[in-house]
DNA sequence: GTCCTATACGTAGACTGCCTACATATAGAC
DNA sequence: GTCTATATGTAGGCAGTCTACGTATAGGAC
């Protein structure tokens, strides 16, 4: 997977892991693997600023939390990063028609 | 259409408006916008570069050409360049299966 | 009791490539 | 003679991703 390809969706993939259940970084790093098949294989180098960005921008809300000696901070889609969700999904369809309609023209 | 979406994914557009006929830079952007229904209007700022960065790389060649006074860079796909376009539209296939394998699970 | 691996979070610095804004020039319409 | 479309290009900036570290706990192997 070239990396550069995923910018500007990484947003989309961490808010779409997140909308079922909250989870902490190495979790979603995990969660983004399977639900892949292996695809995406994304570097907490990618993730942990990723998250604290979306946190930031209101989308993410994260807390703190405590198994065992471990800490992890557990992160849950606000209202906003729902409503955001919906509207990556919604440009996301805009965008494989675009590049597919170039790529892949009608023969 | 997110600026940052695209990237990545620019040269594969090239190369697929370039697979047909040879093309020029400023016709290579209205192919663009015409074939994904104004969706993708590239600036020249970005395509210009592109094209020479393609063309360094050995997957395009150009050459000058005059319409009457104007003068025009005209690129055609060389076979290492037909080559890469393959790749790309099969690491866009990846890709899209990626990404919607996560965005859009099965329910 | 030490080593290794998995789990878990994070930062610094670099890189890449796309964007905005600008500069230049010809052709044709009006 | 002015405006728009055609046509190419550069300079400088920016944002987000990557690589490569650094830190720490838990648990099993040995």
């Amino acid at each position: 997977m070239n990396a550069d390809a995923l910018r500007g969706h990484m947003d989309a993939l961490l808010l779409s892991v997140l909308e079922r259940e909250p989870l902490h970084g190495y979790a979603i790093i995990e969660a983004l693997r399977e639900r892949s098949g292996g695809a995406l294989d994304v570097p907490t180098g990618t993730v942990y600023p990723a998250l604290r960005r979306l946190e930031r921008a209101g989308l993410l809300a994260g807390e703190w939390a405590s198994d065992g000696g471990r800490k992890r901070r557990t992160y849950r889609l606000t209202d906003t990063g729902r409503k955001a969700l919906a509207g990556e999904r919604s440009a996301w369809r805009s965008f494989t028609t675009a590049i597919g309609s170039v790529l892949d023209p009608l023969r």
